[in-house]
DNA sequence: TTGACATATACCCATATGGGTATATGTTTT
DNA sequence: AAAACATATACCCATATGGGTATATGTCAA
């Protein structure tokens, strides 16, 4: 038995791992290819012990592996689970899309007043 | 002068808005028209004050507008902010195809191994 | 105008979050 | 073995977050 949760953790899925900005950074940075923590530290200009700790948050969701090079931890992109988010966010292409042929039409009307109705 | 934020306000753009699952659900359902709060607060069984701080994040970042009509109020998709989430996470579509390729290649190997050698 | 209805807002609460500093852990070099 | 290096973890802290209940606000119906 145990009470209802007050808040449910949000950093457990790659929706929510990839909200916060830094991790998008790291994500792009090893998009180029795997890199040791360091690395990461000193591109992102953020303290070690934050880049590991949402590096432990996208391990978690599995948008990283890493490996050990003697003192290293190499760390290195795993997209898969971010085509979860494509999937999802593909479905809403046609919607925007929508939106933007809108926008032409008035844009075009506006246009066609100009040169008189 | 201001002392430096302890933490940033996470719900300020379309990444973060999406990452909620009930903001996914309520989008979800708009997509499929525009609604009244309620037939939300119904369609996902959630209560009625929560529909409408969901709402009010998906406004102040421009995914959904409000219509009034009478005495409710009509909210409507808008998908143009989800474009830059799709735009992102597009740039990795490459990368998670090259795993499965890889997976692929070792299911192939399996499948071989299988038919002798 | 009084009451029902629809929605937003003001609170309270527990917890998650991200940043920070200090330190533990493990590895290589000297 | 000791020192340097690389990384992870344990804390502390302020604040954001999502859920909940009560209530304010505004509109329509009787």
């Amino acid at each position: 038995m145990f009470s209802a949760m007050a808040r449910a953790a949000t950093t457990t899925d790659a929706f929510n791992a990839v909200a916060e900005p830094r991790r998008r950074q790291i994500l792009d940075v090893l998009a180029g290819g795997e890199r040791p923590v360091n690395d990461l530290v000193d591109l992102l200009d953020l303290a070690q012990p934050l880049v590991s700790k949402h590096l432990r948050v996208l391990r978690e969701v599995g948008l990283v592996d890493v490996r050990d090079a003697g003192r290293q931890r190499v760390y290195r992109l795993n997209a898969v689970p971010l085509k979860a988010v494509h999937d999802w966010v593909k479905g809403y292409a046609q919607a925007w899309e929508e939106r933007f042929s809108a926008l032409d039409d008035v844009l075009e009307e506006l246009k066609a007043e100009e040169n008189g109705t």
